[in-house]
RNA sequence: GGCGCGGUAGCCAAGUGGUAAGGCCAAGGUCUGCAAAACCUUUAUUCGUCGGUUCAAUUCCGACCCGCGCCUCCA
């Protein structure tokens, strides 16, 4: 079966082909950076990642861009705030952002583009849509006239045309013909930062900046464009509206939106006290690759209910994961191969695979993995894993953790040496050869308190560090 | 009201027109000097409710109930 995606705009799941060849170019909308990201940015962010991998795992070559939003309303009130310049405002939280990516093992994109860099093509691209009839001003801005473009509402499913234009609906601060249009250009306001330009002063809205940059770098049609389920109106709409009218193409081909994360069933809020961001979680003493295999479990159209009690879940199955890993790289396994779970890996392999070509069911991908890790487990328990089932056991793990990406620990507290834990062990091995027991446990203790798990095995002493 | 997503065991969650994957938790057991790890057993006669289609529905159709999101900024 082939890989294929669900399609917002189609409402159905299609066979993914992407226009050339094997070349992906995919836009996906990042973060604005007025405050930290909070997971449930992250979890469309890790949503991303795994597509990403996927996607190259499946022979891709990934073009992907992503953007930051460095200008828009909240940012310019908390810089204007705090008496920062746009700039030292937003390095802040880009900064701090790009931190909890790489906790969180997200993948650059290809290219990472900022609004800010991009504010004359914007400008130019808005002097277009002008001279196309597409745009009106009011008291300085400039607006995007939803009604010279008729299918407006085809990515949201929304039907318009009951709406009349002039009717007016309350419209912020801003004077609108239609309730849809939306502004493409902000006219300067008191003290507020602009930036001079052949349209005149002042600053991009919000959804030029992803038309724009997309178009840039990407050409007019984009394969891939994904986002969170919120921006589908009116963001993503709304980007529809502008490529469309700027290059008479269609703007993107496949359009790939995840879901929601909720906390305790509830929108995250602020004034709920549900509202983390990935330091806070980090805070209480969570691993990063516990956050990430919990964000990457739920399949993308799914809402995901974060909770810490489905955290600490995560955990334990990370440690799961990791102990099997652990087993195929130290346990000693008698030359062969046996064919049965020869069979049985390759069978696995195909279910995971499968799984993920359809539209990304991590869960089902996981299921596959797990039920073979207890196969697994249990043919070495009986003696029946061989030498050569290792190495095809090896390499599905790798290929699962080069989608998934959680067994190898971030944490490394390397308060012993690997020496020191040995020389441990075996002072361990000679009192329980003497049968103190009390010795040897006070040893096992001891590296306990030091983060190092001791298990004994017919093969010896296997450790790890917690 | 419109648009969309979802309601499957204590929690998370997959899935199919033919009788319920997987993970976590819990209980008991095997192994172990004790642990750890691993394994085994138990845990949904049942898949929001009510109808309908069918030899057969959790899976299709209809109605209804509930949760969440979007409809102004938002991953």
């Amino acid at each position: 079966m082939p890989l294929r995606f669900y399609n917002t705009l189609s409402q159905q799941v299609e066979e993914f082909r992407p226009q050339e060849d094997n070349i992906v170019r995919m836009y996906t909308c990042g973060p604005t950076v007025y405050d930290y990201a909070h997971i449930g940015n992250f979890r469309t962010f890790t949503f991303f990642d795994l597509l990403r991998r996927w996607l190259r795992e499946r022979g891709y070559r990934l073009d992907h861009v992503m953007n930051i939003t460095d200008v828009e309303d909240k940012i310019i009130r908390n810089a204007l705030a705090q008496h920062k310049s746009l700039t030292d405002y937003t390095a802040t939280f880009e900064k701090a952002f790009l931190e909890d990516c790489k906790a969180l093992r997200l993948e650059p994109p290809e290219r990472w583009v900022r609004a800010t860099e991009h504010i004359n093509e914007m400008a130019a691209a808005i002097q277009k849509l002008s001279e196309q009839g597409h745009t009106y001003s009011s008291e300085g801005s400039l607006y995007f006239r939803i009604a010279t473009f008729p299918d407006y509402g085809k990515l949201s499913h929304n039907d318009f045309s009951g709406i009349r234009a002039g009717a007016r609906v309350d419209v912020d601060t801003y004077d609108k013909a239609d309730a849809r249009d939306f502004a493409l250009w902000k006219a300067p306001k008191d003290g507020e930062p602009f930036w001079d330009t052949p349209i005149g002063p002042g600053r991009p809205g919000w959804h030029i900046e992803c038309s724009v940059m997309a178009i840039r770098y990407l050409g007019e049609t984009l394969d891939i464009h994904a986002g969170g389920v919120d921006l589908i109106f009116p963001h993503h709409e709304n980007e529809i509206a502008q490529s469309v009218s700027l290059t008479g193409k269609p703007f993107a081909r496949y359009w790939i939106h995840s879901e929601f994360l909720l906390v305790d069933g509830q929108k995250m809020s602020k004034s709920l006290g549900n509202y983390y961001t990935l330091r806070d979680v980090l805070a209480r003493g969570f691993a990063p690759e516990a956050v990430r295999y919990l964000l990457a479990s739920v399949p993308h159209r799914k809402q995901l209910n974060f909770t810490f009690e489905g955290l600490k879940s995560a955990e334990t199955s990370v440690d799961r994961l990791r102990n099997f890993k652990l087993r195929l790289e130290k346990e000693k396994f008698p030359p062969g191969n046996n064919p049965k779970l020869a069979i049985r890996t390759a069978e696995a392999e195909t279910k995971f695979s499968e799984s993920l070509d359809d539209d990304l069911n991590v869960a089902e991908a996981l299921a596959a993995v797990f039920e073979y890790i207890r196969d697994a487990n249990v043919a070495m328990d009986a003696g029946d894993f061989q030498e050569e089932n290792g190495a095809v056991a090896r390499a599905f793990l790798n290929r699962f953790d080069r989608i998934f990406d959680v067994l190898r620990p971030s944490t490394q507290r390397e308060s012993l040496s690997d020496a020191d834990v040995e020389a441990k062990i075996a002072a361990r091995a000679q009192a329980k050869k003497a049968r103190n027991f009390a010795e040897a446990d006070r040893v096992r203790d001891e590296l306990l308190q030091q983060g190092i798990i001791l298990e004994d095995t017919k093969d010896g002493v296997r450790w790890k560090r917690k």
